[in-house]
Formats: C-alpha cells, structure tokens, sequence
DNA sequence: GGGGGAACTTAGCAGCAATTAT
DNA sequence: ATAATTGCTGCTAAGTTCCCCC
C-alpha cells in the first residue's frame, strides 16, 4: 500500500500565501565550475572545524565558519547481503522495520515467520538460546574490571579487596546471565508490541505540605495566609527566585495569571500586583531546607537513599513478556512552573498536579492490574498491545500527552533503536542514487519539486532537522530545514575565497542557535536566489514544501526513507569514516586511541550541532589541568637528569656495582612512568579543550550505530568500557554482544 | 492536503553521586 | 576527613513521523 500512496505524492503542492513566479529557468544555466554532482558525493572531507555555533540567548553572530563537513561516503560499496533475517551475530543486517511488515504483508519475509502467531516461549523465553547466552558473556568485557578501584582504601586489607572485586565480577556475571537476549529471538507479527505486560502503575509525587505558621507571605508588606492551593504555587515561584528567569517578563506575567487563578475570590480582589509580593520568607525557608538536606549526616542519606531504593523496587520494573524491565520514567511528573527552552511564550505557566483520574493505565487484561492511590480512580485501563507505553495522562501546557514508557535497555526500545540504524544502513544502498536524482531535480520546471530538491540537499548535507511547521504563539520560534524563513539564511555569491556561500543563522531544537557559512554547488544557489525572490525576511524559504511532501517522497524512493534517517546515516557513517582516518593500528596508547575516537565523535557532534554551554568552572579547571601539566614536565626533567646521573654513575664506577644498574632501572622505570602520565594529561587537555561546547552524548547515544564502536574497539583493543559507560553498555547490549571485528556499517 | 492527535525519538541541563585532590 | 571536580542519571521539553478525519 505504500505504493500507491508514493505515486500520488508528486500531485501534492502546497500553495501558501506567498505566490512566487515560477523560474523555470533560472536553473537552466548550466553548472558553473564549482561543484558539480559528484563532487558533492564524494569529496569534501570533514571538519577540522571549531565550531562556531553558540547558545541563542547570545548577542552577536559568531565569527568564523565552521567548516562544515561533508559525509563522505562514497566508499562503501561494499555490498552487505543484509537481507536475510538472521538472528544472530554479526550482520543482523536486517530488522524488518514494522514499516516494511506492513507494507509487505505478503513478503517472503513476512511469510516465513509471520505465522508464528504465539511466540511460543510464553513459559521458556530464551531457553532455546541458552548456549548463546552461555558463550557470550566471557568476551572482554571483564578484562577490564582491573580498573577498578584497586587501592585507595587503604585500610582495607588485600584480601578484602580481592574478595570484594571478585564480588564484583560474580554479579556482573550473574546480571549478564539474566538479561534478555531478546535480539536472539524471533520478532512478533507487525504492530504487536508486547504479549504480556504487568506492572504496579505511576509513582506519585508527594502531597504538597503547607507552610509552617512561621513563614509568611507579604503583600504589600503585610503578611497573608494564602489558601492552600495558591500557597502552592506561591511556593514554586519562591523556590526559582534565584533564577534569572522570575526576572522575565513574559514568565511573570504567566506565572501571575495562572496564580490568580488558584486564589480564592479573596485573594484575587487583594493580590493585583505581582511586584508588590514578597516571597522572601517562603524562598529563604526553601533555602534552608536544601540546605539541611545538604548536611545530613552519612546515615541519613543511607536512609533516604534505601527508601528512593525500594521505590524503584517498587514501581521502576513492569514484567514484559516474562521478563523483568525496568521503566524509563515512572514517576508522574510534579506540578511546577513550567519552564521551555529558549524565549517561550508559555514559560511561567502553572504545570498542573496529575491525579490518578487524568491517568490512563496500559497493561494486560489478564495481569494485575494497578491499584490507584487510596480513595482514587484511574481515568481508564486500557489492554492495548500495539503500544508501548504503561500509562499516560495529558499535560496542561501544551495539552500533549505525556507517557511512561521502558528504559532505553528494554527490548522494546532496543528493538527499535536496531532497526532504525538497519534503515540507515539501507540508505547506503540507496543513497548515491537519490542524490543523482535530487542534482536534476534542482533543474525541475516546477518549483516544488526544486524546492524539495534542495531541501533534501541541505538534509544530507547538513544534517539538519526536518522542520516541521509550529503554531505560532504555541512555543518559541525555532525552525528546521522546511520551515526555514528567508531571514535564516544570507547568500554570498563570493565570501572568504569561496563560491556561492550560504550563511545560515537560525534557532533549531530547543532554541540552538544554528549558524554556519556553506558553499554550495551553483544549482543549490541560483535556486535560493530565486526562491528568495520578492518575498519578506519572515516569510518561508520553501513556501511549496512541507515535512510531510518530502517525506511521502522519500519512502518512495526507499521504504522506511524519511528526513531523520539521513541524521542517522550521515551521523554513523562520519564516524565510522573519521575513524578510519584518525585512528589506526600503530597507535599503543589508550589515550591516544581514545583521543581519536572522540575526535571522531566529535565530528559527528559538529556536523548535528550538538552544542552545550560551556561548564561553568571550565576555564578554571582548563587552568588546574594546565599547572598539572606543567609540574609534570618539570618532574619529568627531574627525572630525565636523574636518570642520566645515574648512567653516569654506574658506566664510572663500573658494572661492579649491581646497586647502581638497578638505579638506573629505577630512574629508567620512572621517566617511563612520567612521560606517560604526562602525555596522558595533554591528551586529556586536548580532548576537554575541544570538547568546550561540544555535547558528545546525544550522537553517541542517538546517532551513531553501536556496531561501529564495538567493531572498532575490538580492532584497536580498547575495552568497550572505555567508549561506553554503564547505562550506555545496557543500552547498546545488543549491538555489544553481536557485532564481529570486521563489522561495516 | 490540511489539521490535529498519538506515539515515539531526540535534546540539553540540573543536581546528585562517585571520584580524586587536598 | 573534607573539599573540589567530574561523570551520570533523571527529568522533561521539543522534536519527527504516522495516521485519521474532514
């Protein structure tokens, strides 16, 4: 069916207000000498940029381009069968997407399996694996554990140390045995999400506790008890008075509104001025509370922490399918003022408290189904297995719906996560082809089809966003590629030594500022130009084209094709690209090789922009890090000399002497030592000076296929646990326990 | 073909916990 | 033992995509 949807797609236009005259031609005009389709596909190389791309809430403009780079990616042709569903290691090649169950229902792929009707294992999940499960779990991961503590306690004898690392090593043991190889397993039909589901429902925020009589609010110097519920939210806005945002306009005034409109009639007639309150009291109590927190003593803290402990023992875990998973977020979210990103025209609203009644239940008809908080009711208990969530309720913002789902660990979200980047490997297959045909389509009589021509251009070459259209009013203006405005990008026929240069300068994704100078290939160019024509700063750039017009057309050039996937795939292939060329077998150095991949994730970061606001304390630390590194090479000078006193000593008394060989050994050993610790230091000094406004995580655990990472630390000999925290090898287990060393993305 | 809702992924950051320095 | 620093986790906002309805 996906057919015939894709054949209707091309009669779709948009007709926006903004009426342009078509330019047939302007387009015409042959290639200039610059860029020409294949120089687009294969050449311009990476980044050796710096990024120059800053928070919005910044002033100026920022200097200098980045470089951006281009994925190269060309080189892999290498054909990988992928197609044959093999649940094992290596090439798992292909999940079939539900996209691509759906569409071929009638598919050999669908036939072989999709009969299967009861995944049998309702009683024995994961026995027929068993010797998988079995073999596994002894690869390197436990190598490493010799990093761990080790000394430090120096009370601690030997023997409790060992005890306690081998400790460590049995439950990693144990954990690695009891955890679901789903990936092992055979998918369910289409659309089905889960069998059995069971779990004990939203945890709830605490009930809100009233002021103690000795704290008061003040208006207009006067003291007045509040009613319960605007004492409430009186006291939200307290607690953030350190923050620079009560100081906004727009967040004042929506925080007022919705007050007042929890006050009593009372209080409404008597509050009318918000600059005339005075929270002092109320904030100050909140100080001090924090405060005591702080100071708890060791055991105190033990206590709570148990008791947050049985809380997620509680309520953190739902049984899927018979297995034990833990849930992502299972605490309903406390009331508060609601704070968007960037300038947001709502930020300062009340967020409501969420009582059982706003919530929906999702679970097993025949399960235990959740108890509501005593003397409530759930709004609902649904059985609905073709979704994923356990429960859901709608926020009063934005008036979405807001859902518990399972840890990123889980089979279900690791499924998916797998089968989004076998879409993008797919994409491989597809993409030199694509880009020929988006090249001539930027020649298209109709503007349209040039304007989506060059949008999907900017998407993979850029890595920007889809962008879709927002409501106005609704959240803070920020854009994407097909909602950019005329006022996003400048055009420079001719700018630092380059042709045809577009400057891009816009608010993307929580209000980041987005800002890069491109040159593009002359066909791109000429048609902005024209696209830009006899149209105001504000209106759209890509006034034919809509998020949904691109996307119909790309799953129909490949199934599963949509604007996100070409992120994914230009994400993982940088990487797997920028590590071939930044790290290689030579390299003995941890660090060195770890410099590397960073500096290849870095890339990746770069191209999608993912920024974050420099730590607070960088500069200092930058400066503590530096001192170290200059008392280290003076340390090492010292033992440089040493070391050559020695010799001297020992070459003119005479090998005679044994004392004095093994003092050179010594002092040999120790310059050793300090050189490595020093090139260490620098390595690191590097690596933090150039991650300053570089957010890794978000590619690391959104972008970039595992199996590059795994495959490349199984090559170069670096432990997993090096690249992967903890959380992140949980997540990635699957790709972990399946990927070969020769793994090509 | 556009609007709106539903479901799910992607995103940065605050605050706390773990680790390291003093 | 305490303070400073770093690393993670949890939180929840902000996107994308699909689908249904008119």
């Amino acid at each position: 069916m996906g057919r015939e949807k894709d054949v209707k797609e091309d009669r779709k236009t948009k007709h926006k207000v903004t009426k342009l005259n078509m330019r047939p031609n302007g387009n015409e005009v042959a290639e200039a000498g610059g860029d020409s389709a294949k120089s687009t596909k294969s050449t311009e190389k990476t980044p050796n940029g710096k990024i120059k791309k800053i928070k919005a809430p910044k002033t100026e403009k920022l200097e200098s381009p980045s470089n951006f780079s281009e994925p190269d990616d060309g080189n892999f042709t290498t054909k990988k069968k992928g197609v044959k569903r093999r649940r094992t290691k290596d090439e798992p090649a292909d999940v079939p997407t539900s996209e691509a169950l759906k569409n071929s229902s009638s598919t050999k792929r669908n036939g072989g399996k999709h009969k299967k009707r009861h995944h049998s294992e309702e009683e024995s999940d994961g026995e027929p694996l068993k010797k998988h499960a079995k073999k596994k779990p002894k690869t390197d991961v436990k190598i490493e554990e010799g990093e761990q503590p080790v000394s430090k306690k120096s009370k601690k004898t030997k023997e409790e140390i060992k005890e306690a690392r081998e400790l460590k090593i049995r439950q990693k043991e144990e954990e690695e045995q009891k955890r679901w190889r789903w990936w092992e397993e055979e998918k369910y039909e289409a659309g089905v999400k889960w069998r059995f589901l069971e779990h004990k429902g939203p945890y709830f925020p605490p009930d809100y506790q009233p002021l103690p009589d000795n704290v008061h609010f003040y208006y207009k110097g006067e003291p007045v008890k509040l009613s319960l519920a605007a004492e409430e939210v009186a006291v939200f806005f307290a607690q953030m008075l350190d923050h620079e945002y009560t100081t906004k306009k727009v967040f004042r005034e929506n925080f007022f509104k919705s007050w007042r409109r929890e006050m009593t009639h009372e209080e409404q007639l008597l509050i009318q001025d918000l600059d005339k309150c005075d929270f002092g009291e109320i904030h100050a109590m909140h100080k001090a509370k924090v405060e005591e927190k702080r100071n708890l003593s060791k055991e105190e803290k033990l206590v709570l922490k148990e008791a947050n402990q049985k809380i997620v023992e509680e309520f953190g875990y739902c049984t899927l399918d018979h297995h034990r998973e833990r849930i992502g977020n299972f605490k309903i979210e406390p009331p508060g003022l609601f704070r968007g990103r960037g300038e947001h025209p709502k930020q300062g609203k009340l967020k409501k408290r969420i009582q059982p009644e706003d919530v929906i239940i999702n679970c097993s008809r025949e399960s235990c189904i959740p108890v509501p908080p005593a003397g409530h009711h759930w709004k609902e208990v649904r059985h609905d297995n073709t979704v994923t969530w356990l429960a859901s309720w709608t926020e009063n913002i934005q008036g979405s719906i807001k859902y518990v789902m399972l840890n990123a660990n889980s089979k279900l979200k690791g499924e998916k996560d797998w089968e989004k980047y076998e879409v993008a490997r797919k994409l491989k297959q597809h993409v030199d082809g694509i880009r020929e045909q988006y090249l001539i389509d930027m020649k298209s009589k109709e503007m349209r089809i040039r304007q989506r021509a060059v949008a999907l251009y900017f998407i993979d070459k850029l890595a920007l966003r889809a962008g879709n259209e927002k409501e106005e009013g609704e959240t803070a203006d920020t854009v994407g590629c097909c909602s950019l405005r005329v006022e996003h990008i400048t055009l420079h026929k001719q700018l630092d030594g380059n042709e045809c240069v577009v400057e891009f300068d816009f608010l993307g994704k929580d209000s980041i500022r987005y800002y890069n100078k491109v040159p593009v290939i002359s066909k791109a160019f000429k048609n902005l130009k024209i696209f830009m024509e006899n149209k105001d700063p504000g209106d759209e750039l890509f006034d034919r084209l809509t998020t949904t017009m691109l996307n119909k057309h790309l799953s129909s050039l490949m199934p599963g094709l949509t604007a996100k996937v070409f992120r994914t795939y230009n994400a993982s292939t940088t990487l797997q690209q920028q590590l071939k060329e930044l790290t290689n077998d030579s390299m003995v150095n941890d660090a060195e090789k770890l410099l590397g991949y960073n500096r290849a994730n870095r890339a990746v970061a770069i191209l999608c922009n993912h920024q974050r606001a420099p730590p607070k304390t960088f500069e200092q630390s930058m400066a503590n890090l530096q001192a170290k590194i200059t008392s280290r090479k003076e340390q090492l000078a010292l033992a440089k000399t040493e070391l050559e006193q020695a010799k001297k000593d020992a070459k003119v008394k005479g090998s005679s002497d044994p004392k004095l060989q093994i003092l050179v050994e010594k002092k040999k050993a120790a310059v050793k030592r300090c050189s490595e610790s020093l090139l260490k230091l620098e390595v690191q000094a590097t690596d933090r000076e150039e991650n300053k406004q570089i957010a890794l995580g978000t590619s690391k655990l959104n972008y970039l296929d595992p199996r590059i990472s795994v495959a490349w630390c199984k090559r170069m000999g670096v432990p997993i646990e090096k690249i992967y925290n903890k959380t992140q090898r949980d997540k990635f287990a699957w790709a972990i326990d399946m990927t070969e060393t020769n793994f090509e993305f």
